[in-house]
DNA sequence: ACCTGAACACCGTTCAAGT
DNA sequence: ACCTGAACACCGTTCAAGT
């Protein structure tokens, strides 16, 4: 049922559609086996075509990750403080592991600042509406999203849980590690995360 | 001056010949450039070689990892519990600036535990010796991590400085983005290292 | 035990050509 | 304006062969 626009026929293929099509790949079969080819495989298009629309592989990538970052919820403007804080921190983290193969995109590339807009602004706004001066609202938002990103990382695959093996293998050379092995073995995420995040927004709250 | 050894010609390729100029490699063309092929052709050596003294590219790229975390000093165990935390701190920054380029092998993938063994004990040790109980002790040490790994994300390259082009390109509608402008715009690494670093170190002193 | 080189199944991207 | 396909210069890795 092809419309009655006067083209020729509708462009079966978009941006949109290419980088959806982009971040279901990631989240079935890992960043690493992202190709391009075998993204135009899947949309049932020459690989070719895709530069149409998207820049090369770089850029499609950087478009997936806006995709997620995009889909991060900011809460309305109204509430205190500490509420928003964590409720920004809360729906990011949410974000990231509904997609945990993708999530390195946003967590390790540098984004056009345009897309991370709104939510930095539902941070900004309450810290400068509480008084805070602009210098250090910006230092409080970017201690935060270091942490963010660091935990995030942890959490989806990469940076070290420290967990791994270091069942006993220490001993003597290590005996601080021995002591405290059955607390590395095991990373409850949602735990560290609190755990965390509290110090810092307690910090922010503080003066 | 071939020495006097049985083996009819010394190995010329080692497993840590191969590492370090990986490492090299990286520091100079950067992550996305490094192959086999070239790592190879920069040892004078069929790529093929390579195989027999590392597992393939990802574990050529763990190894790299390893030499950098291997480089981490670790303070003496003797000093006070907040000037030892700092010093690791600040140890782990050092040697991560000092390959920029490399850094996001360390910060990006899960190690082997043992190779940060040395670390890990240095900074458990003081902690558990000021009487945390281990539990509490790796939290922090995991907060502290999770921080230091977003905050080198982002003076090495990946991870948003929200910096960019932020200028007035928001006004009506991110008022408080726009009122931050000038400090989102620029974006002082030691400065924000030191803040976040210490709002975890006091957290971890007070109780 | 270590090194080699040919071969295989992939890549991203340029370019000229089609509609 | 969009799509195509051949072609180029690369990849990582297997395998059989050399010493």
């Amino acid at each position: 049922m092809t419309s009655r626009r006067g083209r020729p026929s509708q462009a079966v293929l978009t941006r949109e559609r290419i980088l959806l099509a982009g971040l279901a790949l990631v989240d079935e079969d890992g960043l690493a086996a992202v190709s391009m080819r075998k993204l135009a495989r899947r949309l049932g298009v020459d690989p070719m075509s895709l530069y149409n629309h998207v820049d090369g592989k770089d850029a499609l990538l950087d478009g997936i990750a806006e995709v997620l970052v995009a889909s991060i919820p900011v809460p309305p403007a109204k509430a205190d403080l500490r509420e928003t804080m964590s409720a920004l921190a809360h729906g990011f983290r949410a974000a990231m592991l509904g997609h945990p193969r993708a999530a390195p995109l946003v967590l390790t590339r540098r984004l056009a600042s345009l897309t991370a807009l709104a939510p930095v602004e539902a941070v900004l706004a309450p810290l400068l509406a509480a008084g805070f001066p602009p210098e250090r609202a910006v230092h409080g938002l970017r201690a935060v999203l270091a942490f963010l990103i660091g935990t995030l990382m942890r959490e989806v695959e990469a940076a070290p849980t420290l967990g791994g093996s270091v069942q006993r293998v220490a001993d003597l050379s290590a005996p601080a590690v021995a002591a405290a092995a059955p607390y590395l073995a095991v990373c409850d995420h949602e735990a560290e995360f609190e755990f965390g995040l509290r110090i810092l927004l307690d910090a922010l709250d503080a003066p």
